[in-house]
DNA sequence: GTCCGTGCAAAAGCTTTGCAGCCTT
DNA sequence: AAGGCTGCAAAGCTTTTGCACGGAC
């Protein structure tokens, strides 16, 4: 017989569905302190921890990813669909890409090991054309 | 002309010279707290703070690497082959996959984009045969 | 009425850093 | 002798959590 996790019941708050406006519509994958910020003009009163927490409900749902990219803060993003990263090494930032993925890689790693492989994640490294520009 | 930044010069220490050892000799993609451990039964006295000083400067020397895998700690590897990770989503292992590298891609990406790429890294997420066995 | 979400503040956890003394070069 | 490296401890930062109150349902 299968244990039956408990279906967590999530109730609606406004800072929720703001903050989760506010990551759909940037693209420059934000810290949780530059989210805090943006929705502290909304709400005087907001914690960070609302933030935070938020966020973690949003990740739960799928309605958020947290991106790591090497930086001691996490980043985040709202883009549910399959795309890629380009990291710039000088300047930290992060250009989503999704003009080519890769699905059948999975497969392709997936006979060769003992490892049940459910997704993958790409990162470029390298440098943004505004870096390139300024050197 | 152009600005040379100063070559920084590096000094030999035993402390530093284990440490690659023991990050060297072990599969499991240790923690800094995991290092610490192992190197203080050589040393002692051993403090956090060298062994974060250190594996910042066998980085900084291309010695070391940090993975980013998404646990709220990093952790190192000292394998400067080039390979994937397996990442169980269950209990966070982490394992080398070389079988299969794919240099091409970064022209294949860099060709469509406005971006230097230099790199990239490839994580696989899915649950191991542990993992797998047990449930 | 329940009990989840919030604000506030404190705590937690990993990592970094200032300092004085030691060791490498 | 110069200055990087170490141990120790304190500080720094991001993220998490306990609590009482307000809001969703």
């Amino acid at each position: 017989m299968q244990l039956k996790k408990k279906e967590k019941i999530y109730r609606y708050s406004r800072q929720r569905e703001r903050l989760l406006a506010i990551l759909r519509a940037t693209e420059s994958h934000p810290t949780a302190s530059w989210l805090y910020d943006r929705l502290k003009e909304e709400f005087p009163n907001l914690s960070l921890g609302t933030v935070y927490r938020n966020l973690s409900i949003l990740m739960e749902q799928g309605l958020a990813k947290k991106i790591d990219a090497g930086s001691t803060f996490d980043r985040f993003e709202a883009k549910t669909s399959p795309h890629y990263h380009l990291i710039c090494k000088k300047c930290g930032k992060i250009i989503d890409f999704e003009k080519r993925f890769f699905p059948e890689i999975n497969d392709e790693i997936g006979r060769s090991v003992d490892f049940d492989i459910e997704s993958h994640r790409i990162d470029f490294f390298g440098t943004c054309s505004d870096c390139r520009t300024k050197s």
